[in-house]
Formats: structure tokens, C-alpha cells, sequence
DNA sequence: CGAGGTTACTCACACGTGTGAGTGAAACGT
DNA sequence: ACGTTTCACTCACACGTGTGAGTAACCTCG
């Protein structure tokens, strides 16, 4: 490899150490169909690129073509799941088969979407949890379209939410209890997966499952406010079996208060989560849970993509690949006496 | 808002809306000291920007300024844990500070770093992990500077493995175990928290721990393949009474691994964990655990990024705020008779 | 009243590409 | 032999910005 005197190599430069005009590089190496070079020109070019290891200076592409090629992914400044990352393996993937690089962007507090903006210069803004409202505008105005994977992750969560309340239905439980959370940063997960957990009791023919939400983080303060609620579900003539919750940090903290109250998993009281997380398969009870699988989302937001910046046909309604079920010791079958 | 027939608006339209020049435009709003403009001309040029929602566009920008304000952090594709998001975090705001934005990259198998580099010209590339050869090679042809963020994590790695040490030391153990993993993808942090766990064994003079290395993920041959080595060691006059895991997960299975062939977490043996993942405090036993605290490596980065990109001084080798001992349930002082 | 300085701007270039239009030479068809 | 097509390439513009150099009008001062 050669350098040119420090700096990058420029097309210029593959051109002149080539004895070709600039014009002919960049045909070459863009593999024009309407223009034509002869083999030996052609291999010429291409040595003497590869020699001085040219790569075509990203920004004046973009500015030439008018399109970065560049999808960004502005996510909040939000505890980062397993979860969250097979998500964005998915996205990842998505934006390459439409010939864009995805980059990842975490708004935080020192750093909002607007200061980002300056420095890059996105095609479309992908947004999984609503963002601010002065970043989107901000967007807009830059007349960047803001796409949200909100729509097909919503269905996972509606799809996973009536999920947990089949099986245990399937289980033999009938009376549910459902635990949320109030926290707003996942409001949308929580409003999705809570309301099609109801659907589907409603649709079982079950009674309207006890909701109780927590507020804040998964930790002591909410053990105890989940066991004061679980001893006024599991008394009664009519007990609560089973617990479907928010997700698996919750689902753990369900169990601790199931705990706390003299209340065996699964014999007394069934739990399921949400996530599977790394840690819910070594759990004591190894959590039962629900699995997400992000490929029809992908495939979805590749279509969307196409449509938005390429101006290919409408996104259809992709059937996105539904979650599943994973069965483990939290859960058990309700004999019926 | 006024849009100029869809597009959206240059320095042009808006030298052209406000009746002045485009250099007049582009000095007003990049406020230079060196030119002067009438109070008048100034709010006329800030009110049309306005006006028209005037946004630089970012690549032109980087073409003229020959530096795009991206640094790019690779990862590999590796499961995200909560403490790689604090992480990403840290170097958010660390790359923000030097006036540049942090994007995050995922290196897949269908996404190669080569690929994107084509769509982004970072000005420096991050890496926690190695990244592949081939990859490296590209950005170093590009001149684009490779800067690892492995060092002042190893530095992070060693203090949390002594502290492991240290800590049970404390607690009274003298013969201690340690979970180590051989998985070639976090052989960096796995190496240096085991090096210096030895090291601060020897310090204390302590017997050297014995060392049992896990291949593969956390799952049930894992526990199985702990439960077996745990046996061996539990056995015997001068029995192991305490462990030191590789993280929270494989601190989770060797729970489970220690109830498996009848031992109590923490009466038989103490168990400590590192990152302190968000289920840590929820598992039972709750784990002890060391948090991590990326305070010092951002600042460390920043200053870095500094030297290499601005020229600033060398960087310092800041003292990086040390991890902490989260103190659980799983480890438990050992009375000496 | 003219030299020199300040104020408020504008001109014009360069950054590195991609691409439609053009061009000279060779090959071809009649 | 001559018009026409094909081949192999080059010219020149445009993308949108930042900035050093220039310039006309106005003010200051001896």
C-alpha cells in the first residue's frame, strides 16, 4: 500500500497514478452499465485503487448524491435489555438489505438529537419509543422522515401479553392477576401487552384478571408494594392463581414478594414473564416466560424503508413471526379438584 | 414555517429570503469573530433561518471542514448487558464534550464495518472488543484513527476482580474458587479479572484459588459442568467456601450449580458476582456483586479523543473511579472456630 | 481635505464525488 | 468512399458549505 504523502487518497489521485481521467475511477468503480472500458484499463484502475487502498470520501457522496445512506436509530437513555438488543440486530440487518448503514444514537441528557443532527445527516430516523417532541420537529423541519417501530412492536406486545394469559389458561388457571408497571418510559409496552392480556381472558371466557401496577424500578420498594397487593389476591374464596407480568425483572420481583408472604412458585401461585432474559433460565424457580422474535418486525420496517426512501410499493401488513412460549419451572398445571 | 418548494432550505434560500449574501448567511450563524455585521442584518439572518427551519446540511459541512463530527463505536454482535449500555452512555457524553456525536454500530455477519465505513466517515473508531483484522486494516487504509477503550476497561477488570478477592477476604475465606469463562469473545475481560483475582490472592496470602473456566453460554450444561468442579472442591479437609464469578450469570449458575448437589448459598458457600445486573438483587439468594462505574474511562476517552483529534496534551492516565462491592445475600462472613 | 482606519459586507475558491453530455478514433455497413 | 454506429474515454457541472481575501462606503484625525 502506497500513501499519498499522508493524506487519504483521493480519486484524483487513483486517476493520476492510473493515467486516467477522474471520471473513468469513478465510472469503474462504480460499475456504470452505459459507459464502457476496455479490461486493461478496467484492471489498471482497480490495482491502483486497491495499491492505494481509496475509499470514496463518504460525506462528499452523500453531498453528490444527496442521500447519507445513513439510518439513524435515536434510542432514549433506557436500561438496555438482551431484549432490546436482538431488536436492533434485527433493525441492523433491515437497513442493510435496503444498501444503508444503521447507526445507533442514545439521546441522553448532554446529548440531544438536535446537537447529532449537525453532524449527521440521516435519511430517515427511526424512532422505538416516542421521542421528544422537539427532536421530531427538528427532523421534520430538516425534512428527514421519522419512522416508528412502534406499530409492529406493538403487535408483538399485544400478541405476548395474550400469549402469557393462554398458557396459563391452557394451564387450567382462571383467575389471573396481571402486574404492570406505570412507569412512562415504556407506558407504550406496558398499555399493549396489558390490554390484550384482558382480550384474551375476555375472549376465554375468564374473569376480568386483578390488575395491580408498580411504579419505579424493580427493586425492594416494589417487592413489598407486589406483596401487600399478592395477600389481598391470594385470600378468599376465589384466589388468584396465576400472575402475568410486565416483564421478567418484574416476573423476579413477583416471585421475592410470592416469597415474603409464605407463598410457594409455582405451587401456590403460577408466574410468567416477558423477555427472557439471560439470567430468567437460572432463576430459583427458572422462570417461565415469552420470547420475542424480531424477524417479521425486520423484514416489516426493510419494506417500510423501501417504500419511504426508495418509493417501492407499500409496506404490506407483514404476519410478523409470533412470540413464544418458554416453559419453565415458575408455571405449573392447576389440578382441579 | 415556510418550506421552498419541498426541498428543504440551503444557506442560499435563506440569503436569498433575507436579501443578503450567502458568506453573510454562513458567518452570522457560525458567529466568527474576525467579521462584523449590523445588529440589523443579524436578526434578519436569524429570524429566516428560523423562518425556514434552516438546517447545515451535514455533509456538505464535513466535506468543507474535512472533518465529520462522527465517531463511530463498533460493537460486535455481542448480548447486550445493562452494563454496556452505562458504558455507552459514559462515551456518549465523553465524544460529546469534544463537540463530535457518538454513533454506535452493530458489526453483524451481514453488516460488515467495511460496508458502512462507505456511508460513514467517522473521524475515529471505537472498539471495546477487537475488532476483526480486516476491519481495522480498512479503517487504518482510510486513516482513520483506531482507538480501543480496552485499556481503561482491563484497568476496571483487574480492580473488580481483587476486589472480589479482597472482599471475601474480608469476610474471613481463605480458600477460594473462581469462575472463569473461555468463550474467545470476552477473553479480554475474562483474562484480566482472573489475573488480578490471583494477584490479590497472593497479596493477602492467601493459598492460590482454584480455577475452573466454563466454555459456552450459561445454560444448563453449564450448571452441570459447575456442579461437577464444585463437588470436587467442597470436598475434602481444606474445602473451597466461597466463589468468584466471572459475572452475575455464571454467579447465578454456580447457584444453582452449589443447590444442585445440596449446598446452601451463602452457609456453604459464599458467592460473588460481577456487574450487578438489574435481577442481581432479585434472584435467591440476592447476589453480592461489583458495580461498575464508567465515570473515569469517559473522562479518560474524552480526553483522548482530544489528543488524537484536536491535538490536545497527552492524555493523563486518569485515576478511573474504582468499582464497588454491592453487598447480598449470596456471601455471608465466615466464622472461624 | 486627504491619508488611514473601521464597518459591513460580498467574491470566489475548495472540499471529493457522480454523471449527462461530448469527442476523437476505430469499426462497420452499403 | 462515406455516413453511421460503436468504443473508450474525458469535460465540466453541481451538490452545500466555510473562509481568506477583497471592496465600497463611512468615519476619524492631523
Amino acid at each position: 500500500m502506497v500513501t499519498v504523502n499522508g493524506r487519504r487518497a483521493t480519486a484524483a489521485d487513483v486517476a493520476a497514478a492510473a493515467g486516467v481521467s477522474r471520471s473513468t475511477v469513478s465510472y469503474i468503480l462504480n460499475g456504470s452499465d452505459q459507459q464502457t472500458f476496455s479490461p486493461q484499463t478496467v484492471a489498471r484502475v482497480r490495482a491502483v485503487a486497491a495499491d492505494l487502498a481509496y475509499t470514496p470520501h463518504a460525506a462528499a457522496r452523500a453531498l453528490r448524491k444527496g442521500q447519507s445512506g445513513i439510518v439513524l436509530l435515536a434510542v432514549p437513555d433506557v436500561p438496555a435489555s438482551a431484549n432490546f438488543a436482538k431488536l436492533v440486530a434485527a433493525l441492523t440487518d433491515a437497513v442493510r438489505a435496503t444498501n444503508r448503514s444503521l447507526a445507533t444514537l442514545a439521546i441522553r441528557p448532554g446529548n440531544r438529537l438536535l446537537d447529532s443532527l449537525r453532524d449527521i445527516s440521516p435519511q430517515a430516523l427511526l424512532e422505538v419509543l416516542p421521542l421528544p417532541e422537539e427532536d421530531t420537529a427538528a427532523a421534520v423541519a430538516a425534512s428527514i422522515p421519522v419512522i416508528s417501530v412502534a406499530s409492529p412492536i406493538e403487535r408483538l406486545d399485544e400478541a405476548a401479553g395474550a400469549l402469557q394469559v393462554q398458557h396459563l389458561a391452557a394451564l387450567g388457571h382462571r383467575r389471573l392477576g396481571i402486574l404492570t408497571v406505570s412507569d412512562l418510559q415504556v407506558r407504550p409496552f406496558s398499555t399493549s401487552r396489558l390490554a390484550a392480556a384482558r382480550t384474551a381472558a375476555a375472549d376465554l371466557g375468564l374473569p376480568a384478571p386483578d390488575v395491580m401496577a408498580v411504579a419505579g424500578p424493580p427493586d425492594e420498594s416494589a417487592i413489598t408494594a407486589v406483596a401487600r397487593a399478592l395477600r389481598r389476591l391470594t385470600k378468599g374464596p376465589d384466589p388468584v392463581t396465576a400472575l402475568c407480568c410486565f416483564n421478567d425483572l418484574f416476573a423476579a420481583v413477583a416471585v421475592a414478594a410470592a416469597r415474603s408472604i409464605g407463598l410457594d412458585v409455582p405451587r401456590d401461585i403460577s408466574i410468567v414473564g416477558i423477555d427472557d432474559e439471560p439470567l430468567a433460565g437460572l432463576l430459583g424457580p427458572t422462570l417461565t416466560t415469552i420470547r420475542y422474535d424480531y424477524t417479521g418486525t425486520g423484514a416489516h420496517m426493510r419494506d417500510l424503508l423501501r417504500h419511504v426512501l426508495d418509493g417501492g410499493p407499500a409496506a404490506t401488513e407483514t404476519s410478523s413471526d409470533a412470540p413464544q412460549v418458554i416453559e419453565r419451572e415458575s408455571t405449573r398445571r392447576l389440578d382441579h379438584e
